[in-house]
DNA sequence: GTATGATTAAAACGATCGTTTGAATTGGGC
DNA sequence: GCCCAATTCAAACGATCGTTTTAATCATAC
């Protein structure tokens, strides 16, 4: 045992040198080039390690990218779920402060898409982007392990806002996590359409803390259409087929 | 000349027919395998015209792409321009309500996105996907065209919310097409995550705008943090390296 | 040292990719 | 009828794809 222990981590410390270093490089090339448009000469070729050691190590192309995936979500969803603990145990029972708790959910990703060094920025732009475009496997993910982390931060909502039905504040966790992947991902195409812009990084945090905020708290929908009719005229050539946003 | 365009007329409708059959099939099979994962025999097989066909009407697999885009995109920069036209013609100078002018930027985005008969849909999940990973092409049409029909609606919004700086405006404007990419495309992943979710789709509008109203009138970030300290530790093992997402 | 198991290396596999070629087919103008 | 341009078609091009195979290399246990 004392023995084979002993070999099996040395191999691992050696294999984890190119395990990581394909996930490493993976991570960013899926993220530029998509899963089709990464093939595993890129991979290996700026990895520095043989064609061969993909299939080696993982097996499938599908089966690293899923390795990609897997390490930073397990890291995220153990951030996220870690925060809101603290702040549970903290409060005694107590409804949390809706800002807290947004803090909680979209401060680890934030965080992980601010750490430009690691790999972090790439992969939160990945995972966005993958969210609206569920494969397979991440149909499965989701259902396992998002899931949980979801209703987890649904029912802190749902304390700190009563009278907001659960079903509204899990659309609008939704609309958020849309909100933040651009905040993140879409910065690019934002500053080509509007080069002169004010894009300080510090200021990005505040800004979409600011507008999840009003959005969370925002009155509900069925008030809201007795204040403001807002039906469009948004139809083709004629007019006739009007789109009604609020009805 | 009269006959020459007789002729080209003819000949226009019959390429038409094999041209639109190819971009609407392009245009699912882009959306559901990127493009990328969209080979030229997937496309020709399923549009049942020859493989050389794309080659021949398009030139590239490249421009192919580009064409379905510009189709879509243009209807769409066309029915915002005019339904913002047709609002501020009514105003007279005054300013809109600004829940007016998101149906006016976000009605035709949805409209297009519930017409699932005729790709609809499906385009706007291939753009929402696309404005998160801007390729050479697509940064070049932000640019372009995306910019204007952006800045008239912002300036539109900057009357309306008078002392809103017109950065904050354009910001949250960009936060607002994130929730609505989200509403759209990330359906499939929030029933994933949630099966037993209220989806109804006729309340998908008024959820959306009461969102995105709360968002776009939220207090700014500035008298925010007075109220909010809003200092989240999101940390990892340690604690050490806290995230301040209101700092 | 030798044996053993894990890893790396080089080479090749068949399959599929986007594109091109050149001939066949079409259809309207004379 | 023929002509001509537009289009379609079948076939092939070289390149690249993910994966497999087989041998070489490495580190460790005995």
């Amino acid at each position: 045992m004392g023995l084979v222990d002993t070999q099996m981590r040395q191999t691992e410390t050696d294999t984890r040198d190119t395990r990581e270093r394909i996930l490493d490089v993976s991570e960013v090339l899926f993220t530029e080039h998509g899963f089709d448009g990464t093939s595993m000469r890129m991979i290996t070729g700026q990895a520095g390690v043989n064609l061969a050691a993909v299939n080696y190590h993982f097996g499938t192309k599908e089966a690293l990218f899923q390795a990609v995936f897997q390490r930073r979500i397990d890291e995220l969803n153990v951030a996220r779920v870690k925060a809101l603990a603290v702040m549970e145990a903290e409060a005694q029972g107590g409804p949390l402060k809706p800002s807290r708790i947004l803090d909680g959910f979209f401060g680890p990703a934030l965080a992980m898409a601010a750490d430009t060094k690691h790999g972090g920025h790439t992969f939160m732009r990945l995972l966005g982007r993958t969210y609206t475009e569920p494969t397979q496997f991440v149909r499965r993910f989701m259902a396992e392990e998002y899931a949980d982390v979801m209703n987890r931060y649904a029912d802190a909502l749902y304390k700190a806002l009563p009278g907001v039905p659960v079903a509204e504040i899990l659309w609008r966790l939704h609309f958020m996590m849309g909100a933040v992947s651009y905040a993140i991902s879409g910065i690019d195409a934002l500053k080509q359409a509007v080069p002169e812009l004010d894009d300080d990084p510090t200021k990005l945090g505040p800004r979409l803390m600011a507008f999840l905020l009003g959005g969370l708290r925002a009155p509900l929908a069925e008030s809201l259409r007795l204040q403001t009719p807002a039906i469009a005229n948004v139809a083709g050539e004629d007019g006739s087929n009007a789109v009604h946003l609020n009805a």
